[in-house]
DNA sequence: TATGAATGAGGCTTCATTCAT
DNA sequence: AATGAATGAAGCCTCATTCAT
């Protein structure tokens, strides 16, 4: 390990710790009383160190939403990409949603949830999410409708239930419901 | 008109002069961003009067909420009580949702959105819908499935194409698209 | 005494309580060095009130200014007006200039210095200057020549002579000294 | 060229560097509001390099000025000294300092002003001048009078023309209008 | 009840400076 | 000698709230 390799090491350390801080405090206070002497405070470093890694409370929040969009966007697309019927397009999605949501309970990881999901990679998992429906319409997988709303229908599913598994819902049991929904109900959908 | 009713008019005033105000603000800055200080200078009223009335933002904005619930609430209520088939159930309810916030569209009135749902209407909103959902059931509207799923899921879309209605979609479109989803899914549901 | 007149006076109070504690911290510290806080610890205010009278140092430093120039100005420029002769007007300058640094002479009060002389009153002084000896040309009191640049030596050597009266020199040799000079000297000048 | 001599040029440039930046952060933000940071930050160096060079921007805005005064003093003694008529000696005297203003003038170079001129060399350079009058009293170029005054309007009047030399003066204009007005002047002054 | 200035806690941020590398 | 991240003091300022009028 080299010298500046140190260096290195400590900053991405302390990156870490004042967005491990970041998240407690969150889940505390929620995002609009927190502060950022509360997620300072919450660290053992100095005031001004934060300011080298973030300069307000949005960004670190950003930062964390980012960080989860990270972890469950390959899930999803591998998910989503790797099913061979509808059944799986819709179980393999929402189980894999609703694992990832399981995993973090518990533990102080921030669980994805309904609140300003505008940083860049959430918004690139929406966007991937509406490209996998396109195509998923294309082979057949899905029937031809207004992909918006379905996604956006699949989405409000998924949240909601996902509430309901943080709350301490079987997950294969809400997968199963949504699935079964989404499975009777597309058929039934108006043509795009 | 005495005195004493003069009084309790400028009171009812003043309210609604703060009420107004807080939602303009809130839609500029949102809830996080906001302060007292920027609902009192949006308001013609001094300080100290912004006190007589609340006793903080977040009080304010639970009136809000409140209010929005308190105009919502008796439609739905209506809309699911006089529903005679499982269709009509499902699509006067949407309908209504998405009328109301199709109402709202363009206006500085507040609208539904999945954020900080906790104020006492609200929370009574939703005890309505799983009453409601309960004794469809029990009336053969809805089958006998996971009734909080239900909900959940119900909830999950309504709020999801309510934001595509804000954002213009049309109201029987995603009513037509809600109800269809519904009506072909939860026959397929497991079965409580 | 109304009770809103009592109110009226605390705040020109507090104004005056802040304008004179900054005017000892000017005059220890330095403009440069002087920081709000050590205004505030020169008072008993709290540090929020500050804020109700001044944004910053810059705008206390503004209004001393201001104050200062407020009260020469009508000196000057009567001392000016009066003058039948070249000696007066040149004399009856001067000598209101160094009489009123040597009053403050001792207090805590601020005396015209040559550092960012750019607050409105001070430069309309400066502008009363140019109109007054344009006139006084017009009038045959001043030869005709460059007034910008005689309106600047007049200036420059006011201001650095006013140094030595600060200093202790006496304000009657100083005025003979300066009044001898242009008396001297503006005969000389290239004409315009 | 030996290492160490290497060195002693990287050592010379580094400070170079750092009183070339402080020049343009100070013209551009005013010394009181200019930081060490904001000098650091105009350079391609560490922040901890320039406390190898500087204690504080205070000592870099007094190296400035003792640049300026080293390369202003020679020019002021020289013109002093050959002078051989009372003409030669103000006019030598003040075109030799607003020719050094002319120069500067669109280069981001320090140019004289009336600011905190109490560095060794500056102080120094007035010192000079005080010499030089009382010499020039001696030899009979000028009459015996208050001498200190007499440098202080003539200071005054240097800087005040200056700043019209900034501004677009002509050099030999203002020459000619201050070594006339003291041409004309000083034979009036009171005798000391 | 309305007003709005005063309060001072405390959040935000930058700063000068240090010091391990 | 150079680097630049860490430090924490301290400046800046706004805030919620009080309270005399």
């Amino acid at each position: 390990m080299t010298a500046s390799s140190r260096r290195e090491q400590t900053k991405i350390q302390n990156r870490e710790t004042i967005l491990v801080a970041a998240r407690q405090v969150f889940a505390q206070l929620g995002f609009a009383a927190a502060t950022v002497r509360d997620i300072i405070r919450a660290t053992p470093l100095a005031s001004g160190t934060f300011y080298n890694y973030f300069k307000s409370k949005e960004e670190v929040y950003q930062a964390l939403r980012d960080e989860v969009a990270l972890k469950i966007r390959p899930r999803l697309r591998e998910a989503r990409h790797q099913a061979a019927s509808r059944e799986e397009f819709l179980a393999a999605s929402f189980r894999a949603f609703f694992q990832f949501v399981a995993e973090d309970r518990g533990e102080a990881q921030p669980v994805p949830e309904r609140f300003r999901m505008d940083s860049p990679e959430v918004l690139a998992g929406f966007a991937e999410l509406r490209e996998d429906i396109a195509a998923a319409m294309t082979r057949g997988l899905l029937p031809a409708t207004d992909a918006g709303a379905l996604g956006a229908a699949l989405t409000g599913v998924a949240f909601e239930l996902a509430e309901r598994v943080k709350a301490g819902a079987d997950v294969e049991a809400m997968t199963g419901f949504a699935t079964a929904l989404f499975l009777g109900g597309v058929e039934a959908l108006p043509k795009a």
